[in-house]
RNA sequence: GCCGAAGUGGCGGAAUGGUAGACGCGGCGGACUUAAAAUCCGCUGUCCGCAAGGGCGUGUGAGUUCGAAUCUCACCUUCGGCACCA
């Protein structure tokens, strides 16, 4: 209506354990499940009226798409995007599968479907390197989002600046020392401060560094915490344990010895898996302190504060504060002794300012049988992993696999799929079995709606750079640091491969809220609190459901279900159907005494103000308030109806906005509307949807009359008619002379007149 | 614990410094009808009052302002995110 071309794709994230799952408990292949299901899906989505273009309709089980998966992951993987490693995973035992970081939630660590709680175990996975753009993700240059969404990424992502440190093993008897334990710090400046290390108990080093008289404490405690489950590892008001290995090290600053411990408090994963511990500056360190009698030694105060006794970490920085028993640097400033300190550092190569990110990168190989095949072979020969060529794609999931009754990966035992030769030296080789995380088929799918059968490459490049980014993308919260995230990745990779311009994939994004079930947790067939629109289409019709979806709550909110409200929606509808098609109210009971509308220009200036605001509101997605603002239209010209009123151009002109205002979000019934007036008239049917959006006349828009509220001491008292645009002392004369305001100043004196011109008068009295 | 969002009638919600409660649901009353349904009209925050009118009122308490649901501070509650990140 505004003569912009507008692309409204739809497609199926068909591929997943929702589908394998269910797949298995009604005994069919999950591609016939998923099939059907997308049947019913494709109905229902009509039935709504969506008026998306079928003809862009993507399925992403489909080989035709998921070959493309294949293809880009194949890209990643020659510029080391991606790669697979060793490495400690979160395992969901009942999915039996492997999660992204991203994809386990909450303190307790539960897996994002199913909701049990996810073990580690070390497992060799394939990845994808988000931690290359890490920086470039926490800019979002010209992209409109909300910026709670901006907030969660950039907590995600966790940059934080330091330095990293090396520290040297000092010889002993034991030892000869000279290894280098690596460590990151926030707090270069508590460098003085550090009484002791603390290593990860999985850290690389710790067998080497091991004192035989340790050796078997430390086994002990490396045991422990490999089999301790991972809540109760990362439980933060736990008890902080640890052993000494029984060696030392040598602080680079002051050349002190100080002891080496490994902790469970401290992870592998993070920064270097290793810390110079300070524990008059860290919380973590001062408990592990005071339970190990290990040192705590000052170095940052304010002036004058040196002596205070330290019952806890001190963390906050304070105003002045200064290095103190920090050797040559003390009583410089907690900022410029770091400096000086990685400086110095830097100067005998045993130190340099650094950055560490919270952001894993992300774990993408899952052990089920539906999703995208990982297009790789083991080489049963001298290969190793060989990349399946691009024209053997795609490597396709067998028509024919049978789940296996105890569950896990039927792949694995499918002899056909299974079996392949290595495309690098013709020997015998295995296929991976390893099937993709959908969050792939997420990341990029809206480049493939533009060209869903191109057989030559994943995108058309020349209609990428003609419709992309996408310019208005809705999508939930939820997927805050998942598919809006693993987005922003892709569009990073699949630019640098040269296959987009872009490097921001959505320039506007708005957070639709989501109904939820009743009771007011997710709709879920396993919770069975869905609820089915067919039922209610079917009694209703889909403007009624439509617009009372849009009518209910802000659009951004969240609320539970409850059709209480939708018989509004279609009394409503009705009544826009009677005004337009009846307006002389055949079948009112008769004309109610005094509901003549005399004076037709009041219907004109309301339904031009009305299209005013309802414009603004559909900018701004503020549907709840345009549909409000329609049933006013529509209240008004009911009252009309069936009054001399009614059978005049104002009133006609008045229902013709209406009908064009409504279209959007009523589709069906303002088109058969429009359709039935445009053939009682003498003009030519065109779809009421191809029509221009009517402009409003400012003239009839202006304010004719104000009815300006009068304050004393703001409390309303009066409400006076007035012409617009009178003199101000015209204006306070006329509140002046009123009687009610007379009697509120009767006896006071009036100190100050407020006077907002248009808006209010308040009068200030004593 | 840290970060973020929110708290308004019986219910969903409107109003983002200027008439609190638009619009809808529900409720009450009326018209039409033999009757009912549907439809249409009116009333509906709360308390006092026959009325005119007035008091109170946006989680709680303070503050800024002529004026606060809206801004500031403290607190309470709910929801979402993070979880020893050095």
């Amino acid at each position: 209506m505004h003569g912009h071309n507008v692309f409204f794709p739809i497609g199926f994230d068909a591929f997943g354990l929702p589908a394998e799952n269910a797949a298995i408990a009604n005994g069919m292949h999950p591609r016939d499940w998923t099939l059907a299901n997308i049947e019913g899906m494709r109905r229902q989505l009509r039935s709504m009226g969506n008026t998306f273009d079928w003809s862009a309709e993507i399925v992403t089980s489909d080989p035709d798409f998921y070959r493309w998966n294949q293809w880009i992951f194949l890209r990643l993987l020659e510029q080391d995007l991606a790669y697979r490693r060793m490495a400690p995973v979160d395992w969901c035992p009942r999915d039996q599968v492997v999660l992204a970081r991203e994809q386990v939630e909450g303190p307790e660590r539960r897996c994002w479907r199913c909701g049990t709680q996810v073990i580690k175990r070390d497992l060799e996975q394939w990845f994808f390197r988000t931690t290359a753009y890490a920086d470039e993700l926490l800019r979002y240059p010209d992209i409109t989002w909300p910026a709670p969404i901006r907030v969660m990424q950039t907590n995600w992502i966790g940059r934080s600046e330091g330095a990293r440190i090396t520290f040297t093993v000092a010889p002993d008897g034991s030892q000869p020392g000279g290894d280098a334990i690596e460590v990151f710090t926030t707090r270069a400046d508590t460098l003085f401060g550090a009484t002791f290390m603390v290593l990860a108990p999985e850290h690389p080093l710790v067998e080497k560094l091991t004192h035989p008289n340790q050796w078997e404490e430390v086994e002990a405690y490396r045991d422990a915490a490999r089999h301790k489950s991972e809540i109760d590892r990362l439980s933060a008001d736990r008890e902080k344990t640890g052993v000494s290995l029984g060696s030392y090290a040598i602080n680079p600053i002051d050349g002190e010895r100080i002891p080496i411990w490994i902790a469970d408090y401290v992870l592998l994963g993070y920064g270097t898996g290793a810390i110079m511990a300070v524990p008059a500056h860290d919380e973590r360190d001062f408990e592990f302190a005071r339970r190990h009698q290990l040192p705590i030694r000052r170095v940052v105060a304010a002036p004058g504060t040196e002596d205070e006794q330290l019952d806890g970490a001190f963390i906050a920085h304070t105003e002045g504060e200064r290095l103190v028993d920090s050797g040559s640097l003390t009583g410089m400033s907690a900022p410029d002794g770091a400096r000086a300190i990685t400086e110095t550092l830097r100067e005998r190569g045993l130190g340099q300012s650094a950055v560490t990110y919270r952001l894993r990168d992300w774990l993408i190989s899952r052990q089920r049988a539906w999703g995208t095949p990982i297009p790789v072979v083991y080489c049963l020969g001298q290969c190793g992993i060989v990349p399946v060529p691009d024209d053997e794609l795609p490597v396709r999931l067998p028509d024919d696999f049978q789940l296996p009754p105890q569950g896990g990966n039927p792949l694995e035992t499918h002899e056909g799929f299974l079996h392949t030769t290595c495309p690098r030296c013709g020997e015998a080789a295995r296929r991976e079995t390893d099937t993709m995380d959908t969050f792939v088929d997420s990341s990029w799918y809206w480049w493939r709606y533009l060209s869903p059968h191109k057989a030559d490459g994943p995108i058309d490049r020349e209609l990428a750079d003609r419709w992309c980014p996408v310019d208005q993308y809705t999508g939930g919260a939820e997927h805050a640091v998942l598919h809006l995230l693993y987005s922003r990745f892709f569009c990073k990779a699949l630019a640098d491969l040269d296959l987009i311009a872009e490097r921001e994939p959505f320039l506007r994004l708005f957070n639709q809220g989501q109904i939820l079930g009743e009771g007011g947790l997710r709709m879920s067939k396993s919770r069975g609190n869905v609820q089915d629109p067919d039922e209610l289409v079917a009694r209703y019709g889909a403007d009624s459901v439509r617009l009372f979806l849009m009518f209910m709550k802000p659009w951004e909110a969240d609320a539970p279900w409850s059709a209480t409200g939708l018989t509004g929606m279609f009394r409503f509808l009705n009544r826009v159907w009677a005004v337009t098609l009846d307006a002389g109210g055949t079948d009112m009971p008769k004309p109610a005494a005094g509901a003549a509308v005399s004076d037709t220009g009041d219907l004109r200036r309301l339904a031009h103000r009305t299209l005013r605001e309802v414009t603004d509101d559909y900018q701004g997605f503020s549907f709840n308030t345009l549909i409000a603002r329609l049933m006013e239209l529509t209240n008004a010209l009911t009252r009309a109806r069936g009054t001399a009123a009614a059978s005049g151009a104002d009133f006609d002109e008045a229902t013709r906005l209406l009908l064009l205002m409504l279209a959007p979000v009523a589709p069906h019934i303002t088109e058969e509307l429009w359709q039935r007036r445009s053939s009682a008239g003498a003009e030519e049917w065109q779809s009421i949807h191809a029509q221009p959006w009517p402009a409003w006349d400012p003239a009839l828009t202006a304010v004719d009359e104000i009815d300006l509220p009068v304050q004393v001491n703001g409390k309303l008292r009066d409400l006076v008619a007035l012409p617009p645009g009178l003199p101000a002392a015209e204006v306070e004369q006329r509140v002046m002379e009123r009687d009610k305001i007379r009697a509120q100043l009767a006896g006071k004196e009036l100190v100050r007149v407020v006077h907002v011109p248009g808006r209010l008068v308040n009068l200030v009295v004593r």
